[in-house]
DNA sequence: TCTATGTGCAACTCTTAAGTTGCACCCGAC
DNA sequence: GTCGGGTGCAACTTAAGAGTTGCACATAGA
């Protein structure tokens, strides 16, 4: 479950909170570097246990940021720009609102200290 | 301490960990909206105490999001766009990184299917 | 000076994320 | 069939984050 079509927010949540982990961020260079591959596969060079990988990528793919298919008895996963791409695009409109306000910020007092003198 | 300049890995980060937190995030809106504000005045809207705050506002201040400065006895805050910036971009880069390789991974499965026919 | 308000520090609770181990199950290969 | 490697599920431990309360300290203003 938890897998319909979420609001805005709570997919940029979701996604921020999967790439707050380093371990989840290595997994996800991993996948991205490989294509694809199986929790198993993963878990070799990463100092985790297969289960963990194997919440980390559950983690990962509440958040839209990597699918898994099954192929006879093991599981694929492959890495999903899509989800990142739409955070990334949050980002940058945040910080552009963020410039837009200091810069207005900037504005006003400039012209209070016009008028004070 | 902690505020010397480190490296872009640990930035991001930082900055990741600091925005996974949906209190957080509220947090950044206020002072956004707001241009400057206090801890104290931060916490009336919000459901928390206003140690709650400080310890948020502490987060967002190693990552680089928001900077305070002492005005008297009080500490006002302000909005940093620079550090969300660069998480911002460290981010399309790495979307774009994704698409490039599925891409690419779809080029040579292509290739090998002509091959195999 | 006295008071009220904002800040800083410390100790504490509570929840949850991260990781582990153990075992049952499934499926491909021999 | 059976044997081995890959998955899935569940119970458990542990560490850290989020929040709280209480109190001491500092400063603007009456």
């Amino acid at each position: 479950m938890t897998d319909e079509p979420r609001g805005a927010a709570e997919a940029v949540d979701s996604v921020l909170v999967a790439l707050a982990d380093p371990t989840r961020r290595q997994l996800l260079d991993l996948l991205a570097a490989q294509g694809e591959a199986t929790a198993t596969t993963l878990a070799e060079p990463l100092p985790v246990s297969r289960q963990a990988v194997v919440k980390h990528l559950a983690v990962l793919a509440t958040a839209g940021l990597v699918s898994g298919s099954r192929v006879g008895r093991e599981v694929r996963y492959a890495v999903r720009p899509a989800a990142l791409n739409a955070t990334a695009r949050w980002m940058t409109a945040l910080a552009a609102d963020w410039d837009r306000r200091l810069a207005n910020i900037k504005r006003v007092a400039e012209a209070a200290q016009r008028d004070s003198r």
